[in-house]
DNA sequence: ACAATAATTGAACAATTGTTCAATAATGGT
DNA sequence: ACCATTATTGAACAATTGTTCAATTATTGT
């Protein structure tokens, strides 16, 4: 995201409108944060995973046979979605288990599901 | 996502539990639609237009104007969303009005806004 | 102590991404 | 008819991404 210096404005728009909608915007911040979560969802590899991992906790070798990923691939993508706190992990003997963080993470993949079922092709 | 040949298996784990999960994993071809529509929240200035767009309805300059980028960053972005279908847009006169295509989109930036509240720093 | 299994890591690579800039299209006002 | 405004588009570029491969760490069983 690139931040500008001069801002156009429409000549045509009132910008009571403009001005009421700049003050309800969070902070660049906020919405850098929000982005670097969502990035964790915008891969088929880690939606497979995820999805996987909503129905069971699983270790990586489980989830490496379950999504046709080699176990690095995998393995680089739960980094990710641990760095980003999407999943939880435990160790147990040589194995380590993943579940999602929260319930938060099924739900926008529910809800996207839905979408796409909803507005077709 | 590459899908590999050769599947490894953990040995140390029984494989009901891996059949369980595999039969309930959605196809490769639902996996990337998916993927597809959630690409479009994995950029921060994208997030910043359909937050905006979560408020008003409003037209490219307006949204030039609200969140700091060229109009042409703002078009080629919005070309995204039409295509994803997560935007719809009218014509009136010189401008291009858009909106959110429905509330889903809105949803996924709320629960994404909850999630990164509740999980802290 | 050793071999086998499970998982992580780093380098390398191709592929994709988002922005800028310049050019173009389309509309409205005069 | 013309000019100003709004919006879209394509090429170019730097930056980021996901996978593979090879090497490494860590744990268990014998």
């Amino acid at each position: 995201m690139v931040t500008r210096k001069n801002v156009p404005v429409c000549k045509d728009v009132k910008d009571g409108d403009v001005e009421e909608v700049l003050s309800k915007m969070p902070t660049d911040e906020k919405i850098v944060e929000l982005a670097e979560f969502l990035e964790a969802f915008a891969d088929s590899s880690r939606i497979k995973i995820l999805l996987a991992l909503s129905e069971n906790e699983l270790c990586t070798c489980d989830i490496s046979a379950i999504t046709n990923l080699s176990v690095s691939a995998v393995s680089h993508q739960l980094r990710i979605l641990r760095d980003k706190k999407l999943v939880r992990y435990r160790k147990k003997g040589r194995n380590v288990y993943y579940s999602l963080d929260d319930e938060h993470v099924a739900d926008i993949l529910t809800i996207a599901q839905h979408h796409i079922a909803e507005r077709g092709r």
